[in-house]
DNA sequence: TTTTCTGTTCTTTTT
DNA sequence: GAACAGAAAA
């Protein structure tokens, strides 16, 4: 093995080689984009596995499951894969949920406690601002959730921030001076209910090591090495999770890029990796700033664009690979000529070199932008797969059956405990819920502790909702027995047979019911791989407790089977970290990319700005950037320029692309909601020189002509019927929006001189719907 | 109590 | 263009 790893080292460059045999002592790798960072992290491992420090004594915190898994195979090729396996890798969260499992008791917590998620975090908030009788326009309950959650990780208990003037004024200037007494609630209730949330897996473990020398002694000792990938996101709750294990040998290498950190709205602190050089003693500096994946346009192009930062640390990125091509930029019309202008481009690109989809990808600041890029996709019959947005796991009716399998688990789960108590519906309503919330509270225990109880304690609720309750403790309880005998895929078949989950969606027989009975199976697929997958058969109760904690920290990236060919779709943050021979950036527009809410200060905005930087860097090949002149935003289409972030790239680094089609003006047909239009007649004008007209949305007048309203058809009465058969509303029409369910017009002259906004309401799908319409004079 | 309709809010990014 | 809450109807 010593001959094997040298191999390996070999293959590295001088920058590389000098972090990778660092041994002892503290050291700092800062990494530009595309420069082997992941290499040096991994050969480093098994350089030191192979002096004979102990893998049980290696603790490597990196930012995703899926990279932790990779670095892993990648240690297992190099070092044999039975020594690899006791190698501590993972994220912060999962590494350290594991830890407190095992110390929970110290804590006071249940060693099957819960992992809420954001939802649950967010539902048990809301509910808990409810039951307080506050106004839920000045608490609004996501306002609420992310002060909490920066406090935990600024770790701040609920006594700290009662001591601290400062905060407590700040709330009341808020108008929000019931925000302690919300904190203080809200962790007694994750507290009463065995839960964690994602902040409390970083919060607890400082207190498990900040309380207990003893227990901090022992995890010093085990992990003598540690190293954390991406550095620069991490917070403070991280920074002193790591101090704190660090201390004692003081073996700490930390792997990051100042240039990407993009993690700061989640309490990531750039001074972490701008002071490390303070925190330890003698700490040795390295760079790599040698880029060996992109062109010599994208690195040259995106260091123009960071050198706009005034944060940051020295650095130079160059490469010695080839030119390339200019980066590309398009102009369109609309958000959906966007989408059409990039899947055209991929399947021309695809042909002309010979491509595969997985050579693709399109990445955008918000997940909401993803559907244009789908729709167009689908129209070109182009795979696709998107990453992020709502994942798996979050969908309602698996989270409904993971809520069933986290009552089982940990019974006094009070947000599952709401979610399925009466789902399906099993007739016992809202009023005997609230009742009891109000006697765990009393009497400070769980809901299901008080059910359990129910008929010794004298609760105004009637003898029928009584048994109901208790029918609904006798099940929850058989499944537990059952999960000490068969495994965890039987129990969860049982449970959707039993709960008669499956047989509500069946009921319902629409295609998105269908839909999810397939995911509940695909749900049940997984659990069965996961079963066969443990090695380590531990008792089949611990299985399910193990799974149900993969998947509270499970990311949509985790689930990559990567097993077919797909263009990749995720916001620019998921990508960080991965690499394609073709990028899109897409959206590039004022108050979208830099997103509006984050041009407040400069430091918001230089976020924004390496947020753009990490979007460059992950193209090997070929960048382009898109922007549209209009764009569909919560439902109205508005006018867009194109973001300060294409004009700060040097303009040698540029091509601007013409667009293939464009029209003299573009009706909102998109996706068209009048359903078939004949596109022929809308083909007005096509531009007569090269360069393409300034074009903006149509004038009210284009299109009445397009919709072939009249305006000068006069009704005495209030408009009715649908527009579909063309009676045709009166008066002049001043706007067009669309909506969820339909659209508005808004016109002028309706009934007299008032204006008047009709509505109609759909249902079903867009293609059927007019003929339901609905108007209505507003 | 349950279902259905309607209006409102939301969109920045995620472990 | 969804998810939620509240009102109204069943």
């Amino acid at each position: 093995m010593e001959q094997d790893i040298h191999h390996y080292i070999n293959q590295l460059n001088d920058a590389q080689r000098a972090p990778t045999l660092h041994k002892d002592g503290a050291l700092m790798v800062i990494a530009g984009a595309g420069s082997g960072k992941t290499r040096v992290l991994t050969y480093r491992i098994a350089y030191l596995m192979s002096q004979g420090i102990d893998a049980f004594n290696i603790l490597s915190l990196t930012f995703t499951n899926k990279a932790a898994r990779e670095m892993k195979n990648r240690i297992a090729n190099i070092v044999g894969g039975s020594e690899a396996k006791n190698l501590w890798m993972g994220t912060f969260h999962s590494i350290f949920a594991k830890i407190l499992r095992f110390e929970a008791d110290k804590l006071g917590y249940p060693s099957n406690f819960t992992i809420y998620d954001t939802q649950d975090s967010e539902r048990l908030i809301r509910s808990i601002i409810k039951e307080m009788q506050l106004d839920k326009d000045i608490y609004k309950y996501k306002q609420v959730r992310s002060r909490i959650s920066s406090f935990k990780n600024s770790l701040i208990t609920v006594r700290a921030y009662f001591n601290n003037a400062d905060l407590v004024e700040a709330d009341a200037m808020a108008k929000r001076p019931r925000m302690g007494e919300i904190y203080k609630e809200y962790v007694d209730r994750c507290f009463k209910a065995g839960a964690m949330d994602f902040d409390d897996l970083l919060l607890r473990t400082n207190e498990l090591l900040n309380r207990f020398p003893d227990v901090l002694a022992k995890y010093q000792n085990r992990f003598r090495y540690i190293l954390v990938d991406e550095y620069q996101d991490t917070n403070h709750s991280q920074y002193l999770i790591v101090k704190a294990l660090a201390d004692r040998f003081q073996n700490i290498c930390v792997v990051g890029d100042d240039s990407q950190s993009i993690y700061a709205f989640r309490g990531a602190n750039i001074n972490n990796i701008l002071n490390f050089q303070q925190d330890y003693d003698n700490v040795a500096m390295y760079r790599l700033e040698q880029n060996y994946r992109s062109t010599k346009n994208i690195v040259e192009a995106a260091n123009s664009v960071i050198e706009h930062n005034k944060t940051r640390l020295d650095k130079v990125v160059w490469t010695a690979n080839d030119p390339g091509g200019k980066i590309k930029v398009n102009r369109s019309v609309t958000d959906g000529e966007e989408g059409r202008f990039v899947a055209g481009s991929i399947f021309e690109t695809k042909m002309r070199e010979q491509l595969t989809n997985g050579d693709f990808a399109i990445l955008y600041r918000t997940n909401a932008q993803s559907r244009a890029m789908e729709d167009a996709l689908r129209k070109r019959d182009i795979p696709y797969r998107i990453y992020g947005g709502l994942s798996f796991y979050q969908r309602k009716e698996i989270k409904d059956v993971l809520a069933y399998l986290r009552l089982v688990v940990n019974p006094k789960d009070e947000e599952s405990l709401k979610r399925v108590i009466n789902y399906p519906a099993r007739g016992i309503g809202q009023t005997t819920i609230d009742k009891l919330v109000v006697a765990a509270k009393h009497y400070g225990r769980s809901m299901f502790e008080v059910m359990e109880n129910i008929s010794k304690i004298d609760l105004k609720i009637n003898k029928g909702t009584k048994t109901k309750l208790e029918n609904f403790v006798t099940m929850i309880r058989s499944f537990q027995v059952m999960n000490e005998g068969a495994d965890a895929f039987e129990l969860t078949k049982h449970i959707t047979k039993k709960t008669g989950l499956v047989q509500e969606l069946k009921k319902d027989g629409t295609p998105e019911g269908i839909a999810r009975i397939e995911n509940i199976e695909e749900l049940l697929n997984g659990i069965k791989d996961f079963v066969e997958g443990q090695v380590e058969v531990a008792d089949a109760t611990g299985a399910l407790a193990e799974f149900l904690e993969d998947v509270a920290l499970a990311t949509d990236m985790d689930n990559d089977k990567g097993d077919d060919d797909r263009v990749a779709l995720m916001t620019i943050h998921l990508a960080k970290g991965l690499e394609f021979p073709y990028v899109y950036i897409v959206g590039m527009e004022e108050d979208l990319f830099p997103s509006g809410m984050s041009m407040n200060t400069r430091s918001e905005l230089e976020e924004e700005r390496r947020l753009f930087y990490v979007a460059l860097t992950r193209a090997e090949k070929q960048a382009y950037l898109t922007y549209t002149q209009s764009r569909y935003r919560w439902g109205k289409l508005v006018d867009a320029e194109p973001s300060r972030f294409i004009e700060e790239i040097d303009d040698k680094y540029l091509d601007y692309i013409t667009p293939i089609d464009n029209y003299r003006f573009k009706p909102l047909i998109d996706n068209d909601i009048f359903g078939e239009v004949d596109k022929s007649k809308l083909r007005l004008q096509k531009p007569k020189s090269g360069r393409p007209p300034v074009v903006g949305s149509p004038t009210p007048e284009q299109i009445r002509k397009l919709r072939k309203i009249k305006p000068e058809a006069s009704q005495s009465s209030p408009p009715s019927g649908s527009l579909l058969d063309e009676k045709l509303v009166p008066g002049t029409l001043v706007e067009h929006t669309r909506f969820g369910r339909g659209e508005i017009l808004r016109l002028e002259g309706v009934g007299g001189d008032k204006k008047a906004e009709i509505k109609f309401q759909v249902g079903g799908i867009k293609k059927l719907l007019l003929r339901f319409a609905k108007l209505k004079v507003l």
